[in-house]
RNA sequence: GGGCUCGUAGAUCAGUGGUAGAUCAUCCCCCUGGCACGGGGAAGGCCCCGGGUUCAAAUCCCGGCGAGUCCA
């Protein structure tokens, strides 16, 4: 086993007499100019030394700082990229934010497959890092959206078998380059470079690997260079910290990542790094909370920060020690120091996640409750909270605004709804919860009880209510209640209980006999419309439900893309096959049919040309209705699934509201616009590079296709990666009729949509479900909605006065208007038994009024099965219960109720006369006991 | 993607197998010179929809629709 020393022995170091030593603190190697210095550097091995002693020639801005690096690049043979959005998701699926700039080129530009924009390059990518949000504001240092500005270089060994497999060729610089570079920018900025120190610290992550050094200057960690030329190898020579083994890769990649926002801070030297990111907001949220300081109070404020950063701080528990030992070193009371800076913490989180918000909106976010909008929806919610507390009354879309038209987004109004929605959303919920939480502590408040831990887990767990909102609320109305310290692992604990899903993962089946086989030529998209062709069997491969059959070309569509297969017939001079399913794997189309066609023979192939032309219609038409939502409701709308068919398709849109029916109807008059000006619908298969350059991410609506280059299909204005079947004018669809919207998931919505003549035949559909509604209406279709109301308030109208004429009847029976029923005298009490063949309600309604004669009433019908009803008025010593149950037992039935009023029945009509027969004998004996 | 919670009068919610309720809002009456308040009364319910279990379902079970929320 080797370790990487050997690999820090940069020429560079040796060249500009640098020592290699031993943080004596720390235990970590590091490289310095300077003979004397002792410790590496970095906290906690030395404190901050910059605060109000800045490390450069001129404070910067962070804008400027920003030019300053790309520009210092630029100079250096670098080409200046623009940066990529937050929202990884965008081109890669196994992120959802990007928290790095090497992100933008993961997984296809660092394994070689595609080349890089540039080489080398240059950018200031903004990224987002969840994991620091507890720390942010707190520790001074710690943001949660920042922008990482990088050099980056994509070498690939020329000594392989087959340098050309790489999509670049040879090395443009590695170590020693690297660190020259740092070292110049940090010299040409003004930097005492004796005071640098170069930390090694080998980096693992991701499958990857490699040495790396962390630039260290007056106690803070300026930049990161790392030198991926590692992969994960069971067999590999090198062990790293994460356990694993790995060996070297023939790509070797400069990965660099310079903190724009500690760089500005360096320059400035302010107390905290926010103060010198974004100063206007961090003194319009002081002004607008009313925080002032007196001058002893800002000097102690400041040597309090500078203490921050010798501390290793890790949690917030941490935070909370940690001020304790900054207050002892200063000697003030830890409570007046927390009060004097809780506030400002506060103020420095929400410039912060103002920020992080603006990103996530700007790039496209929209809040939901899966995903990067869960994501979004947590860093708002918390942002508001903080900005309650701390008593800013600024609107949170203000905010954000600002942080927007900083960062220069062009989608501002666009933000600022998305926030105005999102926040009165979170107010609709506060005020939800809220009245939950007060009628709770109530509850427990009256029974001089605590509020148990059970009941405030499933208020956060189900209503997203906060612990210590409980806590206050519960505090108003005089209740308990404990909120343990492991709160959230309760709740964790709560979710991991039936985790038990099982993968039914049966291995992705990597089919050896596609391996052999040549990638099949498809001649679908050439001439889309066409049905037949002629091909070679290449091979035939038996399943268990038939056959799957290789050609050497084909015109059957594979399943793809949310387009399901073809289906037709191959035909050999001897026999005709179905093929019922058609799939893809590795290049080679899989042909599933019936019966086989005989491996070596010559075909033609016939494909369905109706179901052909309908999923083509539906797959254009669906183009065309994602540019008219986008139209209609926003630049901000994205695919969020797509499931194309021959009667109908559905296209699943992100978006931070329900569609109304007016937007559905403005989308589908945009869609038909499209139809109606019969655009040629083209398509090209440009390098990938040069599509992302021209046309950005949105490209990648249908998900994000391998390979280097990619087949783009344009429909009037809007362009995507497709790999499906299209019309060739958009007249070909005919029309397009959006059926339905669903809400999916919150922020996501369904359209169900028809083209051509699915169009037709679901509007036909819809007629005729009118039609005959107005047939049965006897009235036009178009008196139908007035008609079907007025017939439902007649109908409510009518229920009312047959309760009423109920009522009525039930009091005239009762004062022996109708047929009187059997008199039997209880001693004290009469009881009326009687037949009544009604409903229950009536029998309800008549034994109640038998009540207020002061009578016990024993009601029979028969109307459907047989019931009874029994009513007992107060005071008189029978239980109504009893008897229902006995009478309702000779009629195979049970029964009960309370002791004043019980119902209950059977299903044997046939005994009702009997059972009432015998209730006299029944009443008598229950009544004496 | 997975879990959980909820859907009852215009609003907010009780009711958890046995006669659909409260508070506020609305309307009427009383009190007052008038108003606020107070007192009395009335109107207002496909108990989200569809199945199932049961003698009986707002209530229990299944499915759907709608809303909310937590986790990855």
């Amino acid at each position: 086993m080797s370790d990487l020393d050997e690999e820090y022995q940069i020429e560079y170091f040796h060249e500009e007499g640098f020592e290699r030593k031993e943080c004596p603190s720390c235990g970590a190697h590091f490289w310095t100019r300077d003979p004397d210095r002792k410790l590496c550097g970095e906290p906690p091995c030395a404190e901050y030394e910059f605060i109000d002693s800045p490390g450069f020639d001129d404070a910067y801005s962070l804008e400027e700082m920003r030019e300053a690096f790309l520009s210092f690049f630029e100079d250096h043979g670098h080409e200046r990229i623009d940066p990529y959005p937050v929202a990884a998701n965008r081109w890669r699926d196994d992120v959802l934010l990007t928290q790095a700039s090497i992100y933008d080129f993961q997984p296809l530009v660092t394994s070689g497959e595609t080349p890089p924009p540039a080489n080398p390059l240059c950018v200031s990518q903004p990224c987002i890092r969840m994991q620091d949000i507890d720390n942010v504001g707190k520790t001074g240092r710690h943001t949660m959206a920042f922008e990482m500005m990088a050099h980056h270089a994509f070498n690939a060994r020329e000594d392989v078998e087959d340098p050309d497999q790489y999509a670049y060729q040879g090395e443009v610089y590695w170590k020693s380059e690297t660190v020259a570079y740092c070292d110049e920018l940090l010299d040409s900025l003004g930097a005492d470079v004796s005071e640098v120190t170069y930390i090694e610290d080998p980096w693992v992550g991701g499958g990857n690997a490699g040495p790396a050094i962390e630039v260290i200057y007056r106690g803070l960690e300026l930049a990161t260079l790392v030198f991926m030329c590692l992969e994960r190898d069971p067999d590999g020579e090198y062990e790293l910290k994460d356990g694993n083994t790995y060996s070297f890769m023939d790509t070797y990649i400069v990965d660099t990542g310079y903190g724009l926002e500690r760089w500005t801070w360096m320059s400035q030297g302010t107390p905290t790094v926010y103060e010198a990111v974004y100063p206007e907001m961090i003194t319009f949220l002081k002004e607008n909370a009313g925080i002032e300081h007196t001058e002893t109070e800002s000097e102690l404020i400041g040597r309090a920060a500078r203490l921050s950063g010798q501390l290793d701080i890790d949690d917030v528990d941490d935070v909370e020690a940690a001020r304790g030992d900054i207050a002892e070193t200063l000697g003030v009371d830890v409570e007046a120091l927390g009060a004097l800076v809780e506030p400002l913490e506060s103020v420095y989180a929400i410039a912060d996640h103002s920020r992080t918000l603006a990103y996530m909106f700007g790039d496209g976010i929209v809040p939901s409750n899966v995903g990067t909008g869960y994501l979004a929806r947590m860093v708002l919610r918390r942002t508001k909270r903080l900005a309650d507390t701390v008593g800013v009354d600024a609107p949170l879309d203000e905010l954000v605004d600002m942080q927007a038209e900083r960062l220069d987004y062009a989608n501002r109004d666009r933000i600022r709804d998305i926030v105005r929605t999102e926040v009165e959303k979170y107010r609709e919920t506060l005020e939800r919860g809220g009245r939950q939480v007060e009628r709770l502590a109530e509850e427990y408040a009256d029974r001089e009880d605590s509020i148990p831990v059970e009941e405030v887990l499933e208020l956060y767990d189900s209503r997203g209510i906060q612990p210590d909102m409980v806590e206050e609320i519960a505090a108003e109305y005089g209740a308990d209640v404990e909120i343990p310290d492991d709160f959230y692992s309760l709740v964790a604990a709560r979710h991991s209980e039936d985790d038990g899903t099982a993968e039914a993962d049966e291995g992705t089946r990597t089919d050896e006999h596609v391996a052999d086989l040549p990638e099949t030529e498809k001649l679908y998209y050439e001439e889309p419309g066409r049905t037949d062709f002629e091909a070679v069997v290449l091979d035939v491969i038996e399943r268990e439900d038939g056959y799957d059959v290789v050609l050497d070309q084909t015109m059957f569509y594979p399943e793809g893309g949310g387009q399901p297969a073809d289906t037709g017939t191959l035909s050999t001079d001897d026999t005709t096959v179905d093929v019922v399913d058609v799939q893809e794997s590795n290049g080679v189309v899989l042909h599933r049919t019936d019966d086989d066609p005989g491996k070596g023979e010559f075909v033609r192939g016939s494909v369905d040309g109706t179901r052909r032309r309908r999923l083509m219609a539906h797959h254009t038409a669906t183009h065309i209705v994602g540019y008219a939502a986008r139209e209609v409701l926003g630049e901000h709308v994205r695919q969020a699934g797509a499931q194309k068919g021959t009667e109908s398709s559905r296209f699943d849109i992100r978006h931070y509201e329900r569609i109304s029916r007016e937007e559905i109807k403005r989308i589908e008059r945009v869609a038909n616009d499209v139809v109606t000006d019969n655009l040629a619908v083209r398509q090209e298969w440009p390098d990938r590079q040069e599509a992302e350059d021209e046309h950005g991410f949105d490209l990648y609506q249908g998900g994000i296709p391998p390979g280097e280059r990619l087949r783009l299909i344009h429909v009037g204005e809007d362009v995507q990666a497709c790999a499906g079947t299209h019309v060739l004018r958009t007249g070909d669809i005919g029309a397009i009729k959006i059926l339905s919207t669903e809400r999916v998931q919150d922020g996501v919505e369904r359209l169900v949509f028809a083209a051509g003549d699915a169009a037709i035949e679901a509007t036909q559909r819809t007629e005729d479900a009118l039609y005959a509604a107005a047939e049965t209406f006897d009235v036009s279709p178009q008196a139908v909605p007035d008609t079907a109301t007025r017939f439902f308030e007649e109908w409510k109208e009518r229920g009312k006065r047959i309760e009423d004429l109920k009522e009525q009847l039930a009091a005239v029976r009762a004062q022996g208007g109708g047929d009187t029923g059997e008199k039997v005298d209880l001693g004290g009490v009469t009881a009326v038994v009687q037949r009544v063949d009604a409903d229950m309600d009536e029998l309800r309604a008549t034994a109640n009024a038998l009540v207020e004669e002061g009578s016990v009433a024993v009601l029979g019908s028969g109307l459907d099965g047989a019931t009874f009803v029994v009513a007992v008025p107060d005071g008189v010593e029978l239980n109504a219960g009893a008897v229902v149950s006995e009478l309702a037992d000779r009629v195979g039935g049970g029964g009960g109720g309370p002791p004043d009023f019980a119902q209950g029945g059977g299903p044997e009509t046939d005994e009702l006369e009997d059972a009432l027969a015998a209730a006299p004998d029944v009443l008598r004996r229950l009544s004496d006991a």
